[in-house]
DNA sequence: GCCGTTTTCGGCCCGACTGTTTTCAGTCG
């Protein structure tokens, strides 16, 4: 993330993590550690810079945080680090935090290797494993040691999580593989990508089923793609695939899919908060659903909304269980009511075969009122980009008239003249001024002279947006998805220069990028910022990437009126610039 | 270490699977 209030909440965070897990190490009492722990999650969910609420002297009005863990944050912030951690990597080793990393490797187990054969880190771990040390330990055996060798091979080949589109593509494979299954009542995705997460750790599928599971589950890990069974029992199974991705499969019964669908979406912190909640009110939540206390028979199970109901909340959507501020919001029935695909009657960054893309105009204006919009705008690169066959002013100018010509030939629909211009390096715009006054929307964007210092790239920002001439930045950190991290730039400033100048921000759905993700975008939408939609469609079936703008503009929390494309074509046009 | 609609003590989310045991601790999500 760009983001730098987070980074700096997760630095937070990070070190009260660190003090988490070395107690944890060093087999202090579990509650204190789960106390750290709580702390971490806390500031890491923080919808504002933790120094801001330092400087107000309010840190123990952060649930979780109390008066020594608010000390250490004072003390994080005037040394980097608390005492605390210093201490207990005095006593251990930083080394050991990496232990951790290991699937399989908790605390107990690398407090064991600690004590009893030395080992500080993985490349000890390795050798001891290599010699076959490990199997000699109480508690330990043959098997340990080689699941230990293989996770630390597939921990140095690993690249991190996957991108949600990717994810999504094979999570869905998965499904449709079980989905037509006689056993197989209804089948669902759950975890990480309903919750519309940019990037995957793992998949969760969920199945309910009144059959024997044995067959769906070996069904499951016959499927063409599954490299190894991690797990295999009646309820759970996981496998990875070749791609490196683990799947989770669980099954229950149908009488209990809403509880056991609420559990497998998560989030972890979601679900701490809640059972908290509930356990303080005599009730108890498991996948299995929400119990009173003593009754072997759950109130609600059958459907999420049961669930919620049970607990005296409004429904929440999964994109924002993230254990923020949701299960506050649910219960004073203050959920913003989220944007859903259902509500965008446009798309406003696509491009044809006048530049890099595949369609022509009337082609992509056909898919597009096809998917149900009432308009778009088409928006080719301007000429500094050759790479994607830019367009020089004159070629603008008769592609303007172009469109002008085709929107006359399409009936109950608009197609809207605009361009995608290159944000130059000096902040100036790619394209004649008269042109792109002449044309309905402006995507601003920067392709190139990505690498300038944050200094630079701000004032080239300022430039751009002060023109007066831009209807939204266009993916506007730059990032490419589990790629490249984005250009630097000073996000407040930039921000408050749209809201001043009416310049509106994207969510560029495509596949590889998701940029703004949730969180800018929720930024932007405390600042007054505006956000649009855009799929940035380089082909008909392109066009199809506007629901993970939609996901992220839902985690954000924005409601219809805080989207630009829920306008329609007029206002839209009118609503910037 | 934190917290309070049982508030200054006595609690702290819940269940599945594995490997190592021979009834369960450790780990994971």
């Amino acid at each position: 993330m760009t983001d730098e209030e987070q980074v700096d909440n997760k630095y937070y965070a990070q070190i009260l993590s660190d003090v988490a897990l070395l107690l944890q190490i060093k087999g202090a009492n579990r509650y204190k550690i789960r106390a750290y722990q709580n702390a971490s999650r806390a500031i890491g969910g923080l919808n504002e810079p933790v120094e801001d609420v330092l400087a107000r002297d309010e840190l123990t009005d952060i649930d979780g945080v109390g008066k020594s863990i608010a000390s250490d944050i004072a003390e994080i912030k005037k040394t980097g680090t608390c005492q605390a951690r210093t201490d207990l990597l005095d006593e251990l080793d930083p080394g050991l935090l990496d232990l951790l990393k290991i699937q399989g490797m908790g605390a107990k187990k690398v407090k064991t290797l600690y004590d009893e054969l030395d080992i500080k880190n993985i490349q000890e771990l390795k050798e001891a494993a290599e010699n076959q040390k490990i199997r000699e330990l109480d508690g330990f055996g043959k098997k340990t040691e080689e699941k230990f060798l293989a996770e630390i091979e597939r921990l140095e080949s690993d690249d991190g999580r996957t991108p949600l589109p990717s994810a999504l593509v094979l999570a869905e494979s998965f499904r449709d593989e079980l989905a037509d299954r006689d056993d197989v009542e209804r089948i669902e995705i759950a975890g990480s990508i309903r919750r519309q997460k940019e990037t995957i750790g793992d998949i969760d599928l969920l199945v309910a089923s009144t059959s024997d599971p044995t067959p769906i589950m070996d069904a499951f890990t016959k499927i063409a793609g599954v490299s190894e069974i991690l797990v295999k029992g009646e309820k759970k199974t996981s496998v990875r695939t070749v791609q490196g991705i683990q799947i989770d499969l669980r099954i229950v019964a149908p009488e209990v899919f809403g509880s056991a669908l609420h559990y497998f979406t998560g989030s972890k912190e979601h679900h701490v908060k809640l059972r908290t909640r509930a356990k303080r009110q005599g009730m108890k939540i498991s996948e299995y659903g929400v119990f009173k206390d003593g009754d072997p028979n759950p109130v609600a199970s059958m459907t999420e909304e049961d669930v919620f109901s049970a607990l005296g909340l409004k429904y929440i959507p999964p994109e924002l269980r993230e254990g923020f501020d949701e299960i506050d919001l649910a219960l004073e029935d203050d959920l913003p009511e989220l944007v859903d695909m259902k509500h965008i009657r446009g798309d406003i960054h696509m491009h044809t075969i006048e530049s890099d893309g595949e369609a022509t105009i009337l082609e992509m204006a056909q898919a597009a009122k096809a998917l149900g919009y009432e308009y778009i705008v088409l928006t080719d690169h301007s000429q500094v980009l050759t790479v994607a066959n830019g367009m020089t002013p004159k070629r603008f100018a008769r592609h303007i008239e172009a469109i002008r010509e085709a929107n006359e030939q399409i009936e109950d629909f608009t197609i809207l003249a605009g361009i995608e211009v290159d944000i130059l390096k000096d902040g100036s715009l790619d394209m004649d001024e008269e042109l792109l006054r002449e044309c309905d929307w402006v995507v601003g964007s920067v392709h190139i002279h990505q690498q300038l210092d944050k200094d630079a790239m701000t004032r080239r920002l300022l430039n751009a947006i002060d023109t007066g001439l831009i209807s939204c930045l266009g993916h506007p950190t730059g990032r490419i998805l589990g790629g490249r991290p984005g250009y630097e730039y000073d996000l407040e400033e930039v921000l408050q220069a749209c809201k001043d100048k009416r310049v509106a921000v994207e969510i560029n759905g495509s596949t590889g990028r998701l940029d703004f993700n949730a969180d800018h975008a929720a930024r932007a939408h405390r600042v007054g910022v505006k956000i649009v939609l855009g799929s940035d469609a380089h082909s008909t079936l392109g066009l199809e990437a506007m629901p993970f703008a939609v996901g992220q503009a839902r985690r954000a929390g924005l409601t219809p009126k805080d989207v630009l494309n829920c306008l329609s074509a007029k206002e839209l046009v009118a609503s910037v610039r």
